[in-house]
DNA sequence: TAGGTGATCTTG
DNA sequence: AAGATCACCTAT
């Protein structure tokens, strides 16, 4: 399969990129454990421009400068001390936009997600959020800062969407980013089962 | 619907 | 130095 181009990430609208990148499909090798899941949901951060964005107002700590980094790369942080959420970093370097993986589909290896998940059946839960698709696939903090073209992470060409078959909504647990909260950056496959529950 | 869990940010 | 907050998940 067709790995996805450098350029690709690198493109400077964030929001079209995370809607480019439903159907597209992770690939992991950690440990010799091969997974794949197909995305099905995601939602964009626009940068310094954007409150929900963790490096709104070019807040550039510890924890965010791998968003300032050129496009391309891993950004993994921990979320409520428990769950690791995968974001892959966009734009040129500077420009801290990112985009958040919220759902995948598995496609391969679901056992071993079963595994890391410690869920003896593949329903939707597996990976219909993205703490939980992030432990399936074993993306962990760790892993911030590499890059999602090359093994042990690549995004892949997997099937082209139909656009018609795509539904934006405003993104998730942002209440906080008041004006910005309400903007339509969310985006998800119509009758997907494994889409996030709201 | 509430609690777990820890990094990060804010306040004093 | 301490408290609040947080791009979530699981179980009552």
């Amino acid at each position: 399969m067709q790995c996805l181009s450098k350029s690709f990430f690198q493109g400077d609208d964030v929001v079209q990129i995370a809607r480019a990148l439903l159907g597209k499909s992770i690939i992991t090798t950690f440990d010799n454990q091969f997974t794949i899941g197909k995305i099905v949901e995601t939602e964009a951060y626009n940068g310094s421009f954007d409150k929900a964005c963790h490096a709104y107002l070019n807040r550039n700590t510890k924890r965010t400068s791998v968003m300032f980094e050129s496009g391309g790369i891993a950004y993994v942080y921990l979320c409520y001390g428990i769950h690791h959420l995968f974001n892959i970093v966009t734009n040129k370097k500077g420009i801290p936009d990112a985009v958040l993986i919220r759902a995948v589909e598995p496609v391969e290896g679901i056992e071993i997600m079963q595994e890391r998940r410690e869920m003896q059946h593949a329903k939707p839960a597996l990976t219909n959020g993205p703490g939980k698709l992030s432990q399936a696939l074993g993306l962990k903090t760790k892993h911030t800062g590499m890059s999602v073209l090359k093994s042990p992470i690549q995004i892949v060409e997997n099937e082209l969407i139909d656009g018609a078959s795509i539904q934006s909504a405003k993104r998730i647990g942002i209440e906080y980013a008041a004006s910005h909260a309400s903007l339509p950056w969310r985006f998800y496959l119509k009758n997907n089962d494994f889409v996030s529950k709201t």
